[in-house]
DNA sequence: ATAGAGATTCCAGCAGCAGGAAGGTCAAGT
DNA sequence: ACTTGACCTTCCTGCTGCTGGAATCTCTAT
């Protein structure tokens, strides 16, 4: 298979599937004229890798997720450590930005929005008004 | 007054306030030996930005926010409008976030997470389980 | 023979800095 | 006067995860 089929399988652009080559995430063996020649391991691999990098996975941590696929005999709890830990930097990230919506909700909803030039949105900005976090 | 005072005062590393100045932030004068001279109005655009930045602006957005920072005679609209379109990038983040983290925790949620290799999780990233965006 | 599609490599660039090297400058202590 | 150490300067590299483009093969069909 090449790559451009490898492509329209897996969901990932030809540019993507050659950098995960590049950096060691799939090892695709080489026909004589030189281009890739993928197996089906390695469509499966990717697509995997698709859908471990939809769901915000770090390269990193796809690596990791990767060698546990791969290995039959892993525990399910290392997966799950993985993924928990995941979730958890998710759920912090969301905070966070909240955070921000919140301050900014604030700042917005006290800003008339008019041809004036008072805003309240670049006085919290300017530490004149409040816009902690 | 020296970068590292103004580092101090504004909460940014030297390292960023340089940055700063490179992509035209800002434009400090010039001591007779070099040395960057930031007046107080220097000090306050820097904090401003670092209060922008805090609320996730791009560096973008902060360009523009600055200019009309600086403004007397803004229309307090422009600023809304900025100020609302990130809010609302911020809150497709979140859902974009929140969609994967319900995903995750569903996954996790079923894996058993002991010695076994049977993992939903796994079983999910290869496509067998549901696992779905 | 030639055109067009698809493959290859390599190089540059995005955001927003951080780290480090090599060197100049200043204030204090001896 | 000299040295030490803290500060400042510029320049270059690297981080994440690709994406776009250039220059150059290779294959297939006409």
């Amino acid at each position: 298979m090449n790559i451009g089929d490898v492509s329209e399988a897996s969901g990932l652009p030809p540019k993507t599937i050659r950098y995960y080559e590049d950096i060691g995430l799939i090892r695709p063996s080489r026909s004589a004229n030189g281009y890739r020649d993928f197996a089906d391991a390695d469509v499966h691999k990717l697509a995997f890798l698709g859908r471990a990098r939809s769901l915000g996975f770090s390269i990193d941590d796809c690596r990791t997720l990767l060698s546990l696929y791969e290995d039959r005999s892993r525990a399910s709890a290392d997966v799950k450590a993985v993924a928990t830990e995941h979730m958890n930097r998710i759920g912090r990230k969301i905070e966070e930005l909240a955070a921000m919506r919140d301050t900014l909700g604030d700042l917005v909803k006290r800003c008339k929005g008019n041809d004036r030039p008072d805003c309240p949105i670049i006085d919290g900005l300017s530490g004149k008004g409040k816009c902690e976090r």
